[in-house]
Order: C-alpha cells, then structure tokens, then sequence
RNA sequence: GGAUGGAUUCCCGAGUGGCCAAAGGGGGCAGACUGUAAAUCUGUUGGCACCGCCUUCGAAGGUUCGAAUCCUUCUCCAUCCA
C-alpha cells in the first residue's frame, strides 16, 4: 500500500521539504495540522490555487487536518516573491470582495464541515498588530542580512524593492507562528515561489518557542517551456465559470503541449497512478487521447461532470462538424442593425472575437473568418436579420468559434 | 539632500529635427503543414469612414514651416555619494 507521502513523490508534487522523515511520519498518520495561505489578489481562484486545493484534499483524505488561510492581512501588503515589480495596492474593500468570493469557491473543494477543516482569515490577528511590539517581539528575530540574501528577493534587488514588501515574509512567519499557538498548526504547504516565507515562518516559531514546525513546498506547475501554466494571453485561467467558462477551461487544457499532458495529468488528477502509467507509452496522435482525458478530468473536478459532459460534447462537436448545441453564443439586438443589416466587421466586434474592426478586417482579409462553414472573403460582405433567425456560427482562425443569435 | 544615467508602440530594444505609425527581436493573431500538439515556413501586428485621415514615443508647456528627437518645469526608476 503506497503512502500518502510517497504518492506525493510519484506525482512530482512535492519540491522542498524541512525535514521528509518527520513529514513522512506526520501526514502518513494523519497527525498534521497543516495550512496553506491564499491572498486575495482576484476576484476568483486559479488554476495556481487548485493545485494546493488538491493537495489539501489529498491530505486531509489521509486523515489530516487542512486549514485553509485566506490572507486579508496580508493582502493589504503584497508579496514580492518572484516578481519583478510591485503589485498594485488593493483596496481594503476589494481585498474584502475577493477574500468572500475565495471563501465561496473553496467550500466546493474542501469538506469544511465538523471542523474537519478549519477557513481563518489572517486579517484577524494582523490587523491589530502594535507596530513598536512587533518590531520587538518579532523583528528582533529576523536578520536583515539574510532576509536580503533570501531567493525570493533576487529579481527585486535589481529592481528596487520597497520596505512595505519587504515587511511580507515577517507577515508570513507570523501567521505561521499564530496558527501554531492557536490552532496547534505544525506543518504549512505553499507554491515553491513560498520556499523563503515559510522558512521564514518555521524559524520564527523556533526561535520564540522552541519548537519544530515543518514546511513542504508544492512543485510549481511549469510548462516545457519553463512557464507557468495556467496563463494565457488574456490572463490567467480561472476557476470561476464567469470569468472562464467551462468550456475554455476544458479547452485549455485540451491544447497544452505534448510534452506537458502526463505531468498534468499526474499533478492535477485523481487519476490512479497506475493507470496514469500506462499512459507513459502513449505517443503521437494517442497523446491526443491523453489530452481529452486531462480535460474533462480537471473539468469535472471544477464545474462539475455535467459541465464536462457538455464542455467534451461542444469540443467534438465543433472540431468535427463544426456545429455544436452548446458554445459560446452571442445575441444581438436592434441596435446593432443599420437599416436591418450588420456587416462582417461589425459581426466579429459585436461578438468577441476581435476587439477592433481593424483586426477583424486583417483576419478577413487573411482568410481566417467563416460563416457557417463558409469562408468570407470579402470585408464589405453584410448579414440581414434573417440570416440569425437559427442562429449563425462564426469562425476566427481555428479554434474560436461563436454562435451569433437574434 | 547631491551627482549621474534612464523613461519609446503588448514586452525587450533601435531611433538624437523632416524619408517615423517609428528598425530588429520576442510575444500575439491569421494562413500552409498537422493530431484542436510541437517544430518549420508565409503574412500580419495603434485606431478609423483603410490607397486617405486621426491618435501615440513618462507628464505639461515652449522653440520650429515641421519634434520621439531641441529648450523649460514636473513625475517616476536605477546607480553612486551623504
């Protein structure tokens, strides 16, 4: 029988560890009291989160105890880790907006009833810090020397890092050392890009109390490429339904890189291993297989089987025929006709595809818009109320497709 | 507080009075090839009423027939000194 732990390992989820035997020894016996803190930097949850989502399902399933932190305090600062510029400052009231909807989505993942998992808010012990006896009672312990020579500073030391991001990874280590005493919290996870914070964290609870606490940093997910994944052009994939549908979700991950579908596969389902195995022999047009099953996986694991079952049935239905009952659909109204006809340019606009009549014209004019099928060629071409009357499918490139009603 | 260097289109980065909507690269988009992949090749990449017009080169003024380029003030950033 294969330990919680060691299914970690095969999965490649986990990157750095304080100590492995002890962590071994804690979570494989469902001894940890872990967390792992969210800032409220958006409106949803991404991609990023769901891995440490996961991670927290897959512990607690062992019999471990998650604790989900929800970083309202430290939000208000904004960690520099791995970034090469400041983060622009939240609003109290936005970070308050974000910290309810995190609060929403994370109750669809994690089993929060019976105190089988606890949700905490740092907002609530950070907030009323006294500054001269924190700096005492805290500050003290920390060097300046080796915060500064800390990994996740390096990109900012060139390009300028000022004293209120600095002050993260003290917030950080506090929250740690809170959750120790008051939830008897031993262990926190975080993405690899934390490595230095949660150091920062175990340290300050040796120092003040004389206690081990452990960390254990989640693998970043990185493409072949070196990137991370999760982002596209307009921004990064979100779990929120309104911000990415179902369908683009299930979309994005149907398209990522040979090279990236097993190790997704691995990291983010709940696939057995064996059977993520089996797939290691797949190779060319089979991969593509392969893809199909990372998708819907992670979209039922999101949205839900029916969503999945829906988002899997347009994709077929839209690369095969190129007609499909459930795409992205777009309603036009009165207003949109001069007398009673819209043209091909103002088509594409209206609908999304294309932010400006510029680009719309160039993809015409490029050979990459149809119409039911049909290539538009011409820019001037123009619809007529009619012509919606079932509903009209347009094409940009590919892969975009919309479905224009009246 | 002082000295120096810098801020250019999505990003990096050329451009030092007209030939600049601005080289080159990256990225994006589209086409070919494919497996809704990668690689490669081609085209394209500010907006619009598109062979023409309008808006852009940190901000605001000014000089000039004409400014991304010159002058003034301001803002921000980096490095060094304090």
């Amino acid at each position: 029988m294969m330990t919680v732990y060691d299914e970690l390992v095969a999965r490649g989820l986990i990157a750095q560890v304080t100590d492995e035997e002890e962590i071994k020894e804690l979570i494989n016996n469902g001894k940890a009291t872990f967390y792992i803190g969210f800032d409220p930097t958006a409106d949803s949850l991404h991609v990023g989160h769901f891995m440490a989502l996961c991670l927290m399902k897959r512990l607690q399933m062992a019999g471990n105890k998650p604790i989900a932190l929800i970083g309202g305090g430290t939000g208000m600062i904004g960690d520099p880790s791995g970034r090469t510029d400041m983060r622009q400052m939240m609003t109290p009231e936005t970070i308050q907006h974000n910290c309810d909807c995190f609060k929403a989505q994370m109750s669809k993942f994690i089993d929060f009833s019976d105190g089988k998992a606890l949700m905490v808010n740092n907002a609530d012990w950070l907030m009323d810090l006294n500054y001269i006896e924190l700096l005492r009672e805290v500050g003290a312990h920390f060097s300046v020397n080796r915060m500064l020579t800390a990994e996740c500073y390096k990109q900012r030391m060139e390009k300028g890092l000022s004293f209120l991001e600095f002050n993260y990874m003290i917030m950080q280590s506090y929250d740690f050392y809170a959750l120790f005493q008051n939830y008897g919290c031993n262990m926190q996870f975080g993405g690899d890009d934390q490595w230095s914070n949660m150091l920062g964290g175990t340290e300050l609870i040796r120092r003040k109390l004389g206690k081990d606490a452990y960390a254990m940093t989640i693998t970043l997910l990185l493409n072949s490429e070196g990137k991370k994944m999760g982002k596209t052009q307009s921004g990064a994939v979100w779990l929120d339904p309104n911000k990415t549908s179902p369908f683009d979700f299930y979309q994005y991950w149907r398209n990522v890189a040979d090279a990236d579908v097993l190790k997704c596969i691995r990291m983010l389902t709940f696939l057995p291993l064996e059977e993520i195995d089996k797939m290691d022999s797949w190779e060319g047009a089979q991969l593509n297989t392969a893809k199909e099953i990372l998708a819907f996986e992670l979209t039922k694991l999101v949205h839900g089987e029916e969503e999945a079952q829906k988002a899997q049935a347009s994709a077929k239905a839209l690369f095969s025929s190129g007609n499909a009952a459930d795409m992205p659909s777009v309603t036009l109204t009165e207003e949109d006709f001069t007398d009673g006809s819209i043209d091909i340019l103002a088509l594409l606009v209206k609908s999304g595809l294309t932010p400006s009549r510029s680009e719309a014209r160039r993809a015409v004019e490029q050979g990459g818009v149809s119409v039911d099928g049909e290539k538009v060629s011409d820019t001037k071409t123009t619809y007529q109320t009619d012509d919606f009357s079932e509903g009209m499918i347009l094409k940009k490139g590919k892969k975009n497709f919309r479905k224009i009603l009246k």
